[in-house]
RNA sequence: GCAGUUAUGCAGACAAUCGCGUCCUUCUUUAGAGGAUGAGGAAAGUCCGAGCAUCAAGAGAACUGGGUGCCGAUUAACGAUCGGCGGGGGUGACCCUAGGAAUAGUGCAACAGAAAUAAACCGCCAGAAAUGGUAAGGAUGGAAAGGUGGUGUAAGAGACCACCGCUUAGUUAGGGAUAACUAAGGCUCUGUAAACUCCACCUGAUGCAAGGUCAAAAUGGCAAUAGUGCUUGUUCUCUCACGCCAUGAAUGAACCGCUUGAGCUUAUUGGUAACAAUAAGUCUAGAUAGAUGAUUGUCAAAUACAGAACUCGGCUUACAGCAUAACUGGCCAG
RNA sequence: GCUGAUGUGGCUUAGCAGGUAAAGCACUGCCUUGGUAAGGCAGAGAUCACGGGUUCGAGUCCCGUCAUCAGCU
């Protein structure tokens, strides 16, 4: 059944979000990294049966809506591409002036990412 | 048409597909479906002023610290706003202005210059010289002993005169800052208070990470009529209050605070204006890793600065592309 | 969200009641040594974070920006 619930929702759901900080930094301390120009991504094995995903974008890359809209941007991207495909614990880092990426930039960045993984 | 000044407004709209926060309805309770609604002129900086909350409650005095500073009005309040006055800038429309007191006292004014708050280097005049008189001219400086022109004189000097400036007094106008006029003084009185200071007025501190609810029993430590806490800069007087702290106990954004408010829109009236009064209508984000995105089409082009975090009133700073109104300048053409 | 602090040569710091910006390390040249280090002598290097104001004159006083760094669940 929840596996059935789970390939109807490819949607960006609160059950998919990571949000207490004790986590935050238990994967930045614990998970395996990858690297890409401008992102960073930190996975950890979940013992949960849902993926999880935190997004960090650091003050000094832009003002307030611009990380905001990279943000949303980054949360379009993992919906419509269904990008996580093992039941992880994942953290998206920006770095490097990623504010200033195109929509398809960031697309490109985000699939060699996740393959790379793979 | 060109250059400019001031004021005001907009800050993409519509359609389609997928997706997000909150609320409501429904059926069902892991969840789904439908509907409504969903960031700004600065939401920013956190520079001022308020509400609200806590510091157990309050009245007062002295000292200290901080702020403001032409006049009148507006406002809940303000260092804000409006209208004036004085000063400065601009050909002009108009703009800028922390603008009380320098005879209460103290400090500072480098270098240059003879001399910097105090008189004499060169000079001019008299004289044989010693010396005396003088401040017109010279050089320095931000500032040099009222300025310009004349009379006068040995040479000169407010010594005297005219105009201008300054100080004091008076009259008139004005609600006042102040202005105009008259008379006198003959000029004695450098600048700096955004240096200390004086005068007048204001001022407790901390901030929603304030603070409250869930929250009780029980145990341990300290104290015992003195102690603790007192208006969180210090000291004092008076009315006072009470056992205090830790564990229990959960670092949880779980619930409240959290959105109806000095609210917004329109009209009328009063006022030069800021603003106020009255009437009618209206409810318009409330998140907590923090809600608005992606793609396509049409409009000539949609692209600037930028994202609410308890709430209001201002100030400051950032800002693409426009639109509207009033006014100024000279040029060209008629 | 709130509250503070700091910006001075390449680096680390001085500087005050406003009057020509100081030191150490580092750098350059010369001396010393057979050579290097140390040492000695000389030299260069700063729009005092940026923009206004007060003042005759601001690194310093006042106001506003920007950047950096701390602290508070």
């Amino acid at each position: 059944m929840e596996e059935k619930n789970y390939q109807h929702n490819t949607k960006e759901r609160a059950d998919h979000r990571l949000k207490k900080n004790k986590q935050f930094n238990y994967i930045f301390r614990k998970g395996e990294k990858y690297h890409t120009k401008n992102f960073n991504l930190y996975v950890v094995k979940s013992k949960y049966k849902t993926y999880k995903i935190g997004y960090s974008i650091s003050k000094k890359e832009g003002k307030a809506n611009q990380r905001n809209l990279l943000k949303r941007r980054m949360k379009e991207i993992i919906r419509i591409n269904n990008l996580p495909k093992d039941n992880h614990n994942y953290i998206i880092q920006a770095k490097a002036k990623a504010c200033d990426l195109d929509y398809k930039q960031i697309e490109t960045q985000l699939i060699k990412l996740f393959s790379e993984k793979e």
